[in-house]
RNA sequence: GGGGCAGUAGGGUAGCCUGGUCCAUCCUAGAGCGUUUGGGACGCUUUGACGGCAGUUCGAAUCUGCCCUGCCCCA
């Protein structure tokens, strides 16, 4: 394990700073041997349990999970052919079972479409068997060529929660992608973190899909990062794989799917949005330390600051926060660096100072101090974290709200999308989304745009003057 | 996809061109002992490395080849 000692690269310089805050705060190891592939240290992967868990919550309202295998033959993987096309060129085979070659090759689940479908098609039978909606949370391979980055571009996704939902019908289909945004929306609230949400341009729609709908964020350097898309899937793969069902009238039917996923861009989303020049900053929901209690131990009154602290620790733990005692032999100051360094949003200091006056100092990892009463702290400390998470929030929207600059030309383009996101009117056409991502160096995100943060109108394209409607414009992760 | 540069202990570096010691060095690194403790303490003792595989050689961190990993530039 790493020391936390030395200094964090400026957040000002986003790239530096997120290599190292990944090893400093222990979130993830890069040193493994292969390329693309990190390590999660226990820290990094206590974030990501509770992120999920809240995840998880949320879909087990209307979901059940489930597990698929992580192979899938050739001959399933190769049926549809646009799905095919987007990810012939990522896919790892598994071609040799010890020295024998396999007679069918194996993919490693890019995704799990070819894998769930064909076991749809043996599972629905009938209009009661549907609606059907499944999750599952694995791993997923990818052989990505270009520049990899830990928990934003990786070989192996390690924490995709993919959902697969079948419907009798179209409309059905379509109102369970609002669904699913609704779902996304409220985690992306829970861990802090404001997002975008627009319909894809239809050449960067999911392979297979009649649309996507994103869920974007924008980081500290203005490139957007997809956190999250919700894919219509139509009767695609339904006609593929034969998933039918008998309708009321005894009639056979292609069912409607949708699939929809969140991966640990999550996790890289709620590090950058919310993290500072000292390290970490967790919102309480995802913090696996929520209060870290500091005892100040001064010469002969050690063990009475110790049992203070230590009763400290008892009565938070038994009102259900994850507390933890900080009684090592260190000087307090490096302690507090050791936590903020963390994330861990809300610290106790216990000295003899306090035991006197019967009160506990508490300082959240924005730096705002408060005396607290010690007979109280239990309700002190749960509105402070309370606050704490709010205006986790407002200070996430409002840097988004920062980075969102209304553009009228190519070069008012070309400006915002240095450190920012445009938005402009487009025509909706192909050709003139290749003009502009030449001309502004930047990518069409996607257009239907639905933020609070942005007012969409129509107007004249920029490239071409022709009708148009407000897009998005930014350079991407 | 094309090109360039690099990899030395937990982290940072020197050495490499021009092969040769018992010991390379710095740190907010590790282990140990003691004194300390309201924002990164100090002293002493000590540990630990030349990315991997092969080759050349009496001898390789140093030269050659391949591989892996990382960074930068161009498409």
């Amino acid at each position: 394990m790493e020391e936390d000692t030395g200094v964090l690269p400026r957040k000002d310089d986003f790239s530096q700073w997120y290599n190292e805050i990944l090893w400093r705060a222990e979130v993830m190891d890069v040193r493994y041997p292969v390329k693309g592939l990190y390590v999660w240290y226990p820290h990094g992967f206590a974030v990501r349990k509770r992120a999920y868990g809240i995840l998880r919550d949320l879909m087990d309202r209307d979901h059940a999970e489930t597990m698929f295998p992580l192979l899938i033959p050739e001959t399933e993987f190769m049926k549809e052919a646009t799905h095919i096309k987007g990810f012939e060129d990522e896919v790892y085979w598994v071609t040799h079972g010890g020295r024998n070659e396999l007679d069918v090759p194996l993919a490693l689940r890019p995704t799990s479409e070819t894998a769930i479908y064909p076991m749809y098609s043996l599972w629905i039978r009938s209009h009661t068997d549907l609606p059907l909606k499944l999750y599952q949370v694995v791993n997923t391979f990818r052989y990505e060529t270009k520049h990899t980055r830990p928990l934003i571009r990786l070989r192996e996704i390690t924490s995709f929660k993919e959902a697969h939902t079948v419907h009798a019908t179209r409309e059905e289909a379509a109102a369970q992608v609002e669904v699913a945004l609704g779902l996304y929306r409220e985690f992306y609230d829970s861990l802090r973190v404001p997002v975008i949400v627009s319909r894809r341009p239809a050449w960067d729609k999911f392979p297979g899909a009649d649309y996507t709908i994103a869920v974007d964020t924008v980081m500290p350097d203005g490139k957007t990062l997809q956190i999250g898309t919700v894919h219509m899937l139509g009767d695609h793969f339904s006609r593929t794989y034969d998933i039918t069902y008998e309708d009321a009238n005894g009639e056979q039917q292609y069912v409607y799917q949708t699939c929809y996923g969140i991966s640990e861009r999550s996790i890289a989303a709620v590090i950058s949005v919310h993290g500072d020049d000292k390290g970490l900053v967790l919102p309480p929901e995802v913090a696996p330390i929520e209060v870290v209690i500091v005892p100040i131990i001064v010469g002969k009154r050690r063990d009475e600051v110790l049992s203070a602290a230590g009763a400290l620790e008892e009565e938070f733990r038994n009102a259900g926060f994850a507390v933890k005692l900080d009684a090592r032999e260190m000087r307090p100051g490096a302690k507090y660096y050791h936590w903020e360094m963390r994330g861990v949003p809300l610290r106790i200091e216990v000295g003899p100072r306090d035991i006197d006056a019967n009160t506990v100092v508490a300082v959240t990892r924005s730096g705002k101090k408060t005396t607290l009463d010690r007979r109280g702290v239990v309700e002190g400390v749960c509105s402070i974290l309370g606050e704490f998470g709010e205006e986790l929030s407002q200070t996430a929207r409002q840097a988004m709200a920062d980075r969102i600059i209304v553009a009228a030309t190519m070069e008012e383009t070309a400006a915002a999308v240095k450190n920012g996101v445009a938005v402009v009117h487009w025509c909706g056409s192909q050709e003139c989304a290749e003009k502009i991502e030449t001309a502004v160096d930047a990518s069409i995100i996607g257009s239907d745009i639905r933020s609070d943060l942005i007012a969409v109108s129509d107007g004249p394209c920029v490239a071409c003057g022709g009708n148009g409607t407000s897009a998005l414009i930014a350079r991407t992760y």
